[in-house]
DNA sequence: CTGAAAGCGCTTACAG
DNA sequence: CTGAAAGCGCTTACAG
């Protein structure tokens, strides 16, 4: 394969003038550079992006480390890591991917082995381990997720208080005086995952200020559990006869068990959720929503990513996606 | 960040004598071993991989060519890539990914920049254009999917066809005369998609042996065209009690389908089907089936791509992964 | 506007 | 068993 003194030699000029034409850094007049475009084409030359990185420092690629847990069941996931990889390859970045069960040795080794120029961790946690070698070292990252302390880094993800708000101010609009909220299990929230946190307190907050009256109903992981936990809450009649779901097993599983219990949406129950443009795809789901938008998250994560890399001392910043309610004939 | 040359002067020794620990291609005295390794981890140092790349033309990567149809529905992506990832990381290579929509142009690009020893296609066509810059160029490389043609290139799969022979038999067994085949989209099967074709006619090889008769239901994309042909199918009287279906979106409906008509499996209608764990982990599908198998399709895919590196004009490899029953009580 | 030289951080024959 | 030297394929001051 060519290599920049093949093309040189072809052009009939030294390698630093291929260089400055194929970095474009430097003027070179039209006539050098048309017979060095030619015989870059003549000879099926392309650069050694491996060779570059080395001189330049730069590998021209972010790492996205993925916590991938079986558990918490992300449809989206694929959506998140395509988004990402497309939106890096406009501004010039490749995307490597790291799983590694132990995130925090897999973003140390990332590091360390000047593989990546940046890294975007995917579904942050309060207290995320990952966070420590990014801290420390000050490397180039941003979290999507927004962790309590941010500990420095550049965050950014969907607005789960504002999607809250949003679905609690429209229940409360149209007169609804309490309501289930059926979230996510108990130990997701104890783990540290920050977007249902951010959903509960703000979901909390405004119904107090609505005057709304929430009945937590958690619900466990596992498709058989999913369906036996939301029979028994629409079964109860004690139970208010208004849906607000923050959980997509349950969203998934809901109209199984209307099925079952013979309910009819919006005639005995109202409902209203959050939930992934994955799952809406999938159903016919006619419930008003706030959808969540991975495709917007990754955007924002790598121009964010792109900035840092270019500004390594600026200070940090936070960036909320907006969500949007999709209104639907459900309360 | 420590080099090499910092390592060497530490332990008072040539770059050479490091890199041999480094690499481990050398003997070196334990002794001088040890004040090596000792001045590595003094320094902290970590050999850069993109010199190491430059000096043994070997990237340690493979590049996983993705296509993604939104059409296609497909929640096992993710699976795939975390897999793959997982897979080639225990073998000491990094995956990078490669997302554009033209794949042709992502695979030119990517032998042509040395950035991966090998590449993964996933999702292969018959016809598939991703090919010809691979066996024109003979790159490493190994496709998931199983093409009529592979054109010399490694191939690995699930067995589509032992699936359905599996599935055919096991409606036979119990006595079946008849089934609606509830499939893909005829676009589908047109586009070259080989795990559908496959299927297929092997379905239909078998139902003949068998002494099957199946009728055919193409099932269009999209949640509402998915639930109202189902219903179509189910509702007229004509059509077998029966149902054997290979498409994933199909047996997610098909519970709402059932109580929209008021059936129940296996009372009113018998069911076998091929599908992901994806699915299977999300609802409580009881149905007899056959699980699509990401993980060993994507951990064989890695091992033949070591192999194909190692070895690049070996003879190009088929492999397709056996296919398993999972039996329960829906015929 | 163009080129010669040094350097990025490794590995690998080769010599001793 | 260890080291000096060349080389991988680029880029980038620097000189002209």
């Amino acid at each position: 394969m060519a290599n920049i003194g093949d093309v040189a030699r072809e052009a009939g000029v030294s390698r630093s003038t291929v260089s400055s034409v194929l970095t474009g850094r430097k003027y070179v007049s039209p006539q050098t550079r048309a017979r060095i475009e030619d015989a870059i084409a003549k000879l099926e030359y392309s650069v050694n992006t491996g060779a570059r990185a080395l001189a330049t420092s730069k590998t021209m690629t972010f790492g996205v480390v993925v916590r991938f847990h079986e558990a918490e069941f992300s449809p989206a996931l694929a959506t998140y890591l395509v988004a990402l990889s497309d939106a890096a390859r406009e501004q010039g970045y490749a995307v490597m991917l790291l799983t590694e069960a132990d995130g925090t040795e897999a973003v140390r080794r990332a590091i360390a082995g000047r593989q990546v120029d940046g890294l975007i961790l995917l579904n942050v946690l309060d207290g995320d381990p990952r966070l420590d070698p990014i801290s420390e070292s000050g490397f180039p990252a941003v979290l999507v997720g927004m962790p309590e302390d941010p500990r420095g880094i550049d965050a950014v993800d969907l607005d789960f208080a504002a999607a809250a708000a949003m679905l609690v101010d429209h229940l409360a609009e149209h007169g609804h005086r309490e309501a289930m909220f059926v979230r996510w299990p108990d130990e997701l929230y104890a783990a540290g995952s920050t977007y249902a946190t951010r959903f509960e307190r703000a979901a909390y907050a405004r119904a107090d200020e609505r005057g709304l009256r929430l009945v937590p109903v958690p619900v466990p992981v596992g498709p058989a559990q999913v369906r036996a936990t939301l029979r028994a809450a629409l079964a109860d009649p004690a139970n208010p006869r208004t849906l607000l779901i923050h959980n997509d097993a349950a969203v998934a599983m809901l109209p199984f068990v209307l099925n079952d219990l013979g309910l009819e949406v919006p005639a005995d129950l109202r409902v209203v959720s959050l939930h992934s443009a994955e799952l809406a795809g999938l159903y016919v789901l006619s419930f008003t929503a706030v959808e969540s938008k991975p495709t917007a998250v990754a955007a924002a994560a790598v121009e964010m990513l792109c900035k840092r890399v270019a500004e390594p001392r600026a200070e940090a910043q936070k960036r909320l996606i907006a969500p949007r309610l999709e209104r639907k004939a459900s309360v």
